[in-house]
DNA sequence: CAGTGCAATATTTTT
DNA sequence: TATTGCACTG
């Protein structure tokens, strides 16, 4: 026990040792909050003050609740199983297997990743006749998941429109489309095990009585809805409701727009009566001028909890600041400084790039590759995404669940077995007029069309009765031999990749079966008899509990099992550790990540923070936030770097400089191009005299551009008295009747007439 | 039923 | 600029 406080510092001691009551952490970047969080539970373990089975530990990602798993077993000698780890939709789907009667589901109710829910709406706006332009099937699934992530069903949907009338109509339809065919999207099994728990008080008690401890982690990422199940969980409001550990930190609060809400840790420290509020803002990560920066731009944001991050490391290195005139030239740049970092020693996956959006990474990636700088970027398609592997699951999840008319779709004709739109048509008129599956309405197709339909199912049949006593790993190669999926590959030319991530199939399928303790001596699958009586908690009288925290073999088939972990963890896009490349990613990727060095780029009006985010309330906070996020991945070295001119889109845009640069400390920074005039200073005029280089290139492509007869020039900065500042985007005609079309950024573009209009010039 | 071509479209993203 | 979805043709 010792050592397991050794080396804490006060806060965070504090916060490890805290009493069992509720209680929220302010962790800062870079603070310590993972060695927080899982000391925590290790030491109210190895106090005793817990059983590993009254701890529910929760997190959003996959990635976050392995490390968390790795660093108690590495903590505590007993074991971790009986804890209840895992992110919230893992956890719930475990909870779901085990109680699937009392959810409503099938035992096998398979989950829809966002690409299939989203092919599941098109097919339903399509069948309803419903005008496609007027209801994009993407806000459809919006609204839908909004309104799930709020925890509400169709009917509790106010709608005070015909449009949004319709868009409650197609919700509730969506929705028994979805209980047909027996698949939950990502949204619903947190809404029905949150359902589960607050309709049935058995299951309720229970679970309330057994976790003693619940711990959270990145809290201001949680939305209304995983708020209202931690209350469920954590029987919030009752007089022996466990203690919640909520840690996370509102100023890396960036995920808004997927339904977040910070407001859940000022509604956490009310409605859990918090007296224990405790900040980490001691940080091991940067230096001083980085962290300097970071605390100067996020105290520009109103609404906050509060909190200076400090260091003992020292000033370290200014944050180095480059105007490019161009994207080109501000990669090559990105590119000049990364090979003088590499020269002095450093590490190349050490330093990152990061950028507002991915279309921001090609220019990026062009000039690596043609100077041979080899780089990873984040964030690519992901294993289980690609398409052969979603074919190859397709024909698993309709062996396991035939009625998933996603996946039947999907591979139906593929590879083609000569079932076109005609027999579709007919199939799915058969099936909507039965209300039942695709796959169920088979029979009722008449004629060819009807014979080769009744082929597929055969496929799939055979496939299940062939395989039905086989390990996972052999069941799966049998798929993709009856599914021809691999000849199929082999005769295309491009086949190669695909065929290799087929048989890849195979091995993560063994994989997953040695780590998730379905192997020979997993306990028994209790299958559909042994569980008939469903959630066997409720009859209290003697019939073994079946505890959701039951081994998952017994709870689900090795088939169900996988195919859940296929949809809940699409698989790896990180980078390979210790591969030596540059960090290509966006900021959003690289939250929770830290680097010895940092490029944050394309840092203008308009794309940092982006232009999307002026129309969102708090966007523009929110876009702060993700600064901050950006500055505080740095260790010793942050660079800052923005372009005059930039390709999007396919068009020549030009953009002010980010404002976030009037929000950062002078005396951190340093300025390795001309700062626009009007912010000169004598420093900034000294720092400019550093780099002639830089200086001399920016006037020569000003000069390129120039238009120089008229007094003023494209890409010049003016400044209007209504409008601001903008930039000359391009000017028309000559002489007195000379106009220019000027980007201001917040106010548009204009056209004024430059005889007419009082410009100031800025440049 | 397959391949070709045109038009629309374009933050951030985990589960 | 790149992708992607859909309509049309062979």
């Amino acid at each position: 026990m010792q050592n397991l406080l050794h080396n804490l510092n006060p806060e965070q001691l504090a916060a490890v040792t805290l009493p069992s009551q509720s209680a929220l952490i302010l962790a800062g970047a870079g603070s310590g909050k993972t060695r927080v969080l899982t000391t925590r539970i290790a030491w109210l373990i190895q106090t005793g003050q817990v059983s590993p089975s009254g701890i529910l530990a929760v997190t959003f990602t996959n990635k976050a609740s392995k490390e968390m798993m790795a660093r108690l077993s590495a903590m505590l000698p007993i074991n971790t199983r009986g804890m209840w780890i895992g992110t919230f939709h893992g956890l719930c789907n475990r909870l779901l297997r085990a109680h699937y009667r009392d959810a409503g589901l099938p035992q096998t109710f398979q989950i829809l990743d966002s690409q299939d829910q989203l092919s599941m709406i098109k097919r339903m706006l399509k069948t309803l006749n419903v005008d496609d332009e007027k209801y994009p099937p993407k806000n459809v699934m919006y609204f839908i998941n909004g309104a799930k992530d709020q925890g509400l069903r169709a009917q509790a949907v106010e709608a005070y429109d015909d449009y949004n009338r319709k868009l409650v109509e197609l919700y509730d339809i969506y929705d028994g489309q979805c209980q047909r065919e027996g698949v939950v999207d990502f949204a619903e099994l947190l809404l029905r095990s949150y359902e589960l728990l607050s309709r049935n008080q058995p299951l309720r008690e229970h679970y309330q009585a057994r976790f003693r401890h619940v711990l959270v982690d990145e809290f201001q990422d949680t939305n209304d809805l995983q708020y209202k199940w931690l209350k469920l969980m954590s029987g919030q409001g009752r007089e022996n409701g466990a203690a919640v550990f909520a840690v996370g930190d509102d100023d890396q609060s960036i995920y808004a727009f997927r339904g977040a809400n910070v407001g859940n840790m000022g509604a956490f420290e009310r409605e859990f009566a918090v007296q224990n509020l405790i900040k980490l803002e001691q940080n091991y990560r940067s230096h001083g001028h980085i962290l300097d920066s970071a605390n100067t731009l996020i105290a520009n944001n109103s609404k906050r909890l509060g909190k200076n991050l400090r260091t003992d490391a020292g000033h370290g290195e200014p944050v180095r600041i480059y105007e490019a005139s161009s994207d080109l030239q501000e990669a090559q740049w990105i590119i000049e400084e990364s090979k003088s970092l590499i020269a002095e020693g450093a590490a190349r996956n050490e330093i990152a790039v990061l950028y507002r959006s991915n279309a921001q990474s090609r220019v990026i990636e062009h000039a690596l590759f043609s100077a041979g700088i080899p780089y990873h970027v984040y964030g690519g398609q992901r294993y289980f995404q690609r398409a052969e592997v979603k074919h190859a699951i397709a024909y698993l999840q309709l062996m396991d669940n035939p009625h998933n008319d996603s996946a039947f779709l999907r591979v139906v004709n593929f590879p083609t077995r000569g079932i076109g739109a005609r027999a579709l048509e007919q199939l799915q008129d058969a099936a909507q007029q039965h209300r039942i599956s695709l796959y169920a309405a088979v029979p009722y197709v008449a004629g060819k069309a009807g014979s080769t339909l009744n082929g597929f199912v055969r496929l799939i049949e055979g496939a299940r009765f062939e395989s039905q006593h086989l390990p996972l790993a052999e069941m799966v190669q049998v798929v993709l031999d009856a599914s021809t999926l691999l000849t199929h590959y082999q005769n295309e030319k491009e086949g190669a990749d695909r065929i290799e991530n087929l048989e890849q199939l195979v091995s993560a399928a063994t994989l997953f079966v040695s780590e998730e303790g379905f192997g020979r001596d997993a306990p028994a699958f209790l299958g559909p008899k042994a569980q008939a009586a469903g959630s066997a908690i409720v009859s209290g009288d003697g019939i073994e509990i079946v505890d959701a925290d039951a081994p998952l073999a017994t709870v689900m088939s090795p088939l169900s099992a996988f195919l859940s972990h296929a949809s809940l963890e699409a698989g790896d896009n990180q980078a390979q550790a210790g591969q030596d490349a540059l960090q290509l990613m966006t900021v959003h990727a690289s939250k929770g990540l830290e680097f010895d060095a940092v490029f944050i780029t394309g840092l203008e009006e308009g794309l940092f923070p982006h232009e999307n985010s002026a129309l969102a309330e708090g966007g523009v906070e929110e876009e702060r936030r993700l600064m901050y996020v950006a500055i505080t991945r740095a260790r010793q070295r942050l660079y800052m770097c923005f372009a005059q001119t930039r390709m999007l889109h396919g068009q020549t845009r030009y953009h002010l400089r980010s404002r976030f640069f009037d929000e950062l400390p002078e005396a951190a920074l340093k300025w390795l191009s001309p700062k626009i005039a009007h912010h000169w200073s004598a420093a900034q005029k000294s720092a400019w005299d550093d780099v002639p280089e830089a200086g001399a290139n920016h006037n020569k492509v000003a000069r390129q551009i120039g238009h120089k007869d008229i007094g003023w020039r494209i890409g010049e900065s003016v400044a209007h008295q209504k409008f601001g500042e903008g930039v000359i985007v391009d000017i028309e005609g000559g002489g007195g009747n000379a106009r220019a079309h000027i980007n201001f950024g917040r106010h548009g573009m204009k056209l004024l007439d430059l005889g007419v209009a009082k410009l100031e010039k800025l440049g």
